[in-house]
DNA sequence: GCATTATTATTTCCATGAGAATATTCCTGC
DNA sequence: GCAGGAATATTCTCATGGAAATAATAATGC
């Protein structure tokens, strides 16, 4: 048997029979995969190297292998993924030299965004935006390692959207997105105890209209974050087996 | 006869017969078909609301509709084109909240970049990049309107890549190109005589280590871009059709 | 003559099968 | 037992056909 494909769960079985309750358009699903693949990997569940199985995919959303396809392209071409020729599709594994222009990147983009939202946020936003802050911190305390994760990152982009400018929001969520791939292979200690507040002084310094006081802040918050991150060559690839083999050599 | 797609002329008939001299990876196909619509629309000769006919593309490049469908979904995905369900995929119209986005991002954008490159670039590259500008200011006395356009956007895309970060080249470029079909969409008059040694007096600046010069003659040079446009509703769709009868009643 | 409906034609959209390349298992000889 | 290789299985890759939907055209009634 050459072809032994698992049967499409949840997949109409033949004809789209007129009567379709939920009439799927079929490309909010193109859609939901993506999305799906992308917070996946975002929180951590997809570590870098892993291989996607289209097929498995396929079946999941209970769609043909055509349309996964086309979502594994855009989210390629997000540098989320990688597809090697006649070998499959991985989660991306950043280089030392992608992380660093990400890191800056992402240093340049907060300090406009936070001069944006300081131009243009209401002061009713910025509680909003407080409030945000204030459950974060709340979560911190709960030790729920993955919703911490989710949260802190949804911080920066509810930041983000408050600056009004929806360009910038997209080009810092894609920067983000491929940062946790970064901080996935290349983080050292997780010390995430420190700089628990540092969402919350940000968002002080914001409704005192101190926008030297807020960048300085990010600055050093997003400066913590780097710290956790040893970029050094042979230090990405430490799960994979060469390189264990070698810390036994 | 229901289904009389043409004839692929230069595809190869049916079986990858072994010896293929060119052994075309037909991963590339898609990457020359992404740059491929891309440049023609940087550069203005797709205009915004033209449809896409993917057979057409499909036979151009001798592949299937399939992988001319991929490389679609990720030119929309990049906001170049939109695809309107069962109606086909249209080069993108950018909305005036949209081009008020993207010219607010270049500028900001624009700045950290020469920020970067005053800090990393070498005085040869430099060189080059005034060379290049030169060039520019050349062909501007010898009219050729599109190689003029071309040229113009090349300039900024290399100043990027002196920057040293990919991450901010690639975003450079993605608003570029989405800033065409603004300026497609809106520019009014085409005066581009004004303007033409801006990119030579920006290197100046860089060459004499003046950040400020320098960014504030970009802020010029984009001002200058910004002002041949009015961004009012009711401008973007003048040439549609229900836009022209008003202007007649 | 014009609006409205019916018919035809195009084109998008997706599932599927076949081919090619890679990974895995099994087998044989030593 | 194990190295090397053949056979097998898995998975990617792409072209193709058919169904659905929209656009275009023809036809009909008034």
């Amino acid at each position: 048997m050459k072809r032994t494909r698992r049967q499409s769960a949840k997949a109409v079985p033949k004809a789209h029979s007129a009567a379709e309750t939920t009439e799927t358009n079929n490309d909010d699903v193109s859609e939901r995969i993506r999305t799906t693949l992308g917070t996946a990997i975002g929180e951590g569940a997809l570590k870098p190297g892993t291989k996607i199985l289209e097929d498995a995919i396929a079946e999941h959303f209970g769609v043909s292998r055509t349309v996964v396809r086309g979502a594994l392209g855009v989210l390629e071409s997000d540098h989320l993924l990688e597809r090697k020729k006649n070998r499959g599709t991985f989660v991306a594994e950043p280089g030392i030299e992608e992380a660093r222009a990400l890191f800056e990147s992402r240093r340049k983009l907060e300090h406009v965004i936070l001069e944006l939202v300081m131009n243009r946020a209401e002061a009713e936003q910025l509680d909003a935006l407080e409030k945000l802050a204030d459950e974060e911190e709340h979560i911190h305390h709960h030790g729920d390692e993955k919703s911490k994760t989710v949260l802190s990152g949804k911080f920066h982009i509810v930041l983000a959207e408050l600056g009004g400018n929806a360009v910038m929001t997209e080009m810092l969520s894609k920067i983000v997105a491929r940062l946790s791939l970064v901080m996935a292979l290349y983080e050292e200690e997780k010390q995430d105890d420190c700089g628990a507040d540092h969402h919350r002084l940000i968002v002080t310094a914001l409704k005192a209209k101190d926008l030297m006081k807020a960048q300085q802040l990010m600055d050093h918050h997003l400066a913590d974050i780097e710290g956790r991150v040893r970029l050094t060559e042979g230090q990405g690839d430490r799960h994979t087996f060469m390189a264990v083999l070698e810390n036994f050599s």
